[in-house]
DNA sequence: CCTGTTACCGAACAGCGTTTATTTAATGTC
DNA sequence: GACATTAAATAAACGCTGTTCGGTAACAGG
């Protein structure tokens, strides 16, 4: 859409008169590439991230980046894998600040809502927007990488943490009993379905916290066993940063 | 992403060597641009729905287009409201069933989550993907469009009908207290949660009913009191059409 | 110092959404 | 039936996009 822009503040990073062109290790470039790529994204979302504005940032063509990278889909895999890291680093942190079971259980599901807004768009890239094109290295593939076939994503390393933890609950009584990985995947549809109701509307003017209290108490409520003593409470909201 | 094609398989629609162009009403073109465009849309998802598709379809010039709609964003815009009529009229259907408030509210629930699941692409565009530019026409705002500024989008009267059915159920005591507003943008969530959930893992093997239930039914344990005589059951399936 | 390797550039291709000036078909009105 | 008006259509262009290709030049090892 050219035509309602405010896409010029890019920088244009003229490197003098002389275009003497300077090589970089492989690991440099593909380091500067991939933070350029994370700017443009946090500064102004999808939209801004261009191959042409990317490079321009760095201080090279397009078509040098590709000596770095397959795809620019190969990009956005290399930003969403730094999400789940942050997802993942968050929510085992916020976890084992509680001892009880069911609070740890909740405490990582806040960490997950509270990322997830904290960082919008790069929930959005994740979970939200079917990139065109980003083949499917979700939660539930392999990346395609040849070069890297041993680790798996840092997606399904997130989703598995969630998965555990339920099958804990679930096998020691704590929770409703029920197939784990169905809980398991109920209990983040759930969380994700908050989250994502909240960035498709972020102008609408409603009360996150407490739509976010609901949310949990009617999953937990739900969750718990009838007798549970955790039943109608809700976990307080971590403090503020 | 010229590179990984599949994308000629458009008909080229050459109607003969002189170019006779043949003007239609307005109403009549309108017509054939929604339906050309919603034809690509199935087939091919967003990615095939281009105005130079759209156009060669029809028969016309892309440039035409811009006569009958602002925008490429009007068009898709045009496509989801068809979709939230289905939306609303299948939930409207299928909840008059029940003459149980509750089962009436499962009901239409699982109507919603049907509807998404049986057309992935028109639910993807209109809650999951962040259109660029898809200015925001979306559950809560109204449509930009000059000329038809009675006319609410379909989005708000389909998640007005669960709000009334919330406050409803709410206010006559059958579903635990609680702000309507809040309580009802928690159900959506949920509800919503599963349906991207599936969509964004459609390969993923899961028992889709199995999950339907889990979550419709920690759904309502979470939500009815906890005396009610609907508790732990689940609404049966609607049976297959 | 010479030689490979390869990171990089310049130019191009095909597609995209959109705008402009221009043509031309359809529809009144006399 | 002839003429003026209206607006649906066109052709061509603009600036953007992701990606490819042939050549160049910077660095590394000998």
């Amino acid at each position: 859409m050219p035509t309602k822009s405010a896409k010029k503040a890019v920088e244009t990073a003229d490197r003098g008169v002389k275009p003497v062109r300077r090589r970089l290790s492989p690991a440099e470039r593909r380091i500067q590439i991939i933070e350029a790529a994370r700017a443009l994204f946090c500064e102004g979302g999808l939209a801004l991230v261009s191959m042409r504005n990317i490079a321009r940032r760095v201080g090279i063509t397009q078509a040098a980046i590709y000596q770095h990278f397959e795809d620019k889909d190969a990009i956005l895999f290399a930003i969403a894998e730094e999400f789940f890291t942050r997802l993942i680093e968050d929510g085992m942190e916020k976890s084992n600040e509680e001892a009880d079971p069911i609070a740890r259980l909740k405490r990582g599901l806040r960490g997950y809502i509270e990322v997830g807004l904290s960082r919008p768009d790069e929930y959005r890239l994740v979970f939200m927007t079917n990139v065109p094109g980003f083949k499917r290295r979700g939660m539930h593939r392999v990346p395609p990488g040849e070069e890297a076939p041993v680790e798996l994503t840092k997606g399904k390393i997130a989703y598995a943490f969630l998965q555990e933890q339920v099958r804990d609950l679930i096998g020691s009584g704590l929770l409703c009993k029920g197939d784990p990985e169905v809980v398991a995947e109920a209990v983040w549809a759930a969380i994700h379905g908050i989250v994502s109701l909240i960035l498709t509307h972020l102008d609408f003017p409603w009360a996150r916290e407490e739509l976010i209290e609901t949310q949990l108490r009617i999953l937990f409520d739900g969750l718990l066993p009838d007798g549970s003593p955790s039943r109608g409470k809700v976990q307080a909201a971590s403090p503020k940063a």
